[in-house]
DNA sequence: TCGATCCTGTAG
DNA sequence: CTACAGGATCGA
């Protein structure tokens, strides 16, 4: 279940746990998940390695390994990454798990199996995330950047703010709730928004992310899994039928793109 | 650019 | 049983 702010937080908790930390062995328990990489060839590839820093680029963790090697994984719509204190620890469900030197274990636990694990070297893993879109919790992601990208598009505002080609890292939760902030009609032609409408709605897509980051390090902080915070509390999504917080007015549910969208057709315009 | 598809679990 | 789930890709 994880848009930018969750894979922020695991990047997060990566960083501070496993740093430094050797590979022993790899395990590919769900072959799909390499896609056209050979499962043998991974295992092998980051037999080892030391992880050496811990980044982001969207919903990607990216696991810098030495010897210039990257670890790319996407979480998918279920997926989690973390260490365990014994690698023999192992739940069900495990895309994949890797040994450290230290006994510990990282494990790519992902129930649905819609998550991604890939090797690259440099140029590979470049070659691998081009296409990806702004990074929006980036300086360079400007009122004006946002027009830009918006300039002419078709597409109803939500989709665009999904297309992780034009902006890297919001999902179905996120968009619709800085859509809901900024008082815009998910359904509205991105490109038929007022430069002024899109600077609010850049703000409000910053707001809700930092925001999430900071709730989303609480679901992590503690040991295992991701338990989602108390503070946990959309405006919007998953409340059709419900109040509107803003104008107590009906949260409605569309579909689009085959996903559902939650706004308020009052206040959202 | 839309719809089907990859998977599994859960709620109704 | 069906519908739906915080994702992405592929083909028509």
């Amino acid at each position: 279940m994880p848009e930018l702010p969750e894979v922020e937080a695991v990047c997060g908790k990566l960083r501070k746990e496993l740093i430094g930390a050797q590979i022993r062995a790899g395990h590919i328990a769900r072959r799909r998940i390499t896609g056209s990489q050979d499962r043998g060839e991974v295992e092998k590839m980051v037999r080892g390695r030391s992880v050496e820093r811990v980044s982001r680029r969207g919903k990607n963790i990216l696991i810098e390994l030495s010897g210039a090697l990257i670890m790319r994984v996407h979480l998918g719509m279920t997926g989690n990454l973390y260490v365990v204190p014994d690698h023999r620890l192992r739940p069900a469900a495990l895309s994949a798990w890797f040994e450290l030197a230290d006994g510990r274990g990282l494990l790519f636990e992902d129930t649905r199996g819609l998550g991604a694990l890939d090797v690259h070297d440099t140029d590979g893993l470049r070659k691998k995330l081009t296409g990806l879109g702004a990074e929006p919790l980036s300086r360079e992601f400007t009122g004006e950047a946002l027009s830009v990208l918006a300039a002419k598009v078709r597409q109803p505002v939500k989709l665009f703010l999904m297309d992780q080609r034009r902006i890297a890292g919001l999902g179905n939760i996120y968009a619709a709730e800085a859509l809901f902030l900024a008082r815009i009609d998910p359904r509205k032609p991105a490109g038929s928004i007022s430069r002024a409408r899109l600077e609010a709605l850049r703000g409000t897509i910053v707001a809700v992310l930092r925001e999430a980051v900071q709730s989303a390090r609480r679901g992590y902080s503690r040991p295992g899994g991701y338990r989602e915070p108390e503070n946990f509390a959309p405006n919007v999504y998953g409340r059709e039928g419900e109040p509107c917080p803003a104008c107590g007015g009906k949260i409605r549910r569309i579909a689009q793109g085959g996903r559902s969208t939650y706004f308020c057709p009052r206040c959202q315009r």
